[in-house]
DNA sequence: TGCAACTATGTCTAATATGACATAATTCGT
DNA sequence: ACGAATTATGTCATATTAGACATAGTTGCA
């Protein structure tokens, strides 16, 4: 894992550490971790090419414009469950959504 | 929709009424809806597959029998947070996560 | 440069998801 | 049909995530 992800992760409220400790996060939590980043940079792209900002995507979800601020920066205390509902929310398809995790996998190394 | 999959909705603490009420649902919720059963029959299968029990998904987790239970059977009371740790920790790869994302989306009209 | 729109971050209380536990229901081998 | 193992369901208290709001930072264009 590169520094400038592991500097996203950390503002974003990821205990992640140096390079050692964050080997010690289980593989899974390190995979879980990915698929988040993942699908948080899925609704940024997703969003910017719809041409929507923040508040109008976090009034369409019936959520907040920090909300949906920080999920786009992954932070911890977002929920899957809004990032699938925001994806949804904005149109994609289970196809471009597969896509992104599927990115995640090959992501892992990075 | 058919009956069977409204019963099964109906009892995992959905409020899904009958047919017409069921198209009152937001496209969103409803597609929502069907990615989390998706993936509540990913983990089942994968679990089987495994030839794990509950109880043991439960303890690799450090969750309950009862929250696997509920997760594959679609509860309301279940993140896909949770969903997604589960198939991570079975050891699904994203290619298969993503196959049945992609189902979610085929089962829409059933 | 200034300023208007947008995005980021921090922090509340309320809503929701959590593991745990008890126990009922089901499944399956003998 | 019995019993053992597994799965289902209901309910707690506790923890986590929610939207809301304030405000700081950023971006881009006049």
């Amino acid at each position: 894992m590169n520094s400038v992800k592991r500097k996203r992760l950390e503002r974003a409220g990821w205990v992640v550490g140096d390079t050692t400790e964050f080997l010690q996060l289980s593989e899974e939590e390190a995979r879980f971790l990915e698929l988040k980043l993942a699908l948080a940079n899925g609704v940024r792209e997703l969003r910017e090419r719809r041409g929507l900002t923040q508040a109008v995507l976090a009034e369409r979800l019936g959520s907040s414009q920090s909300r949906v601020a920080k999920m786009e920066a992954g932070d911890r205390s977002v929920s899957l469950d809004l990032m699938m509902r925001s994806l949804l929310t904005i149109g994609a398809t289970a196809t471009e959504i597969a896509k992104w995790i599927k990115r995640a996998e090959t992501d892992r190394a990075a």
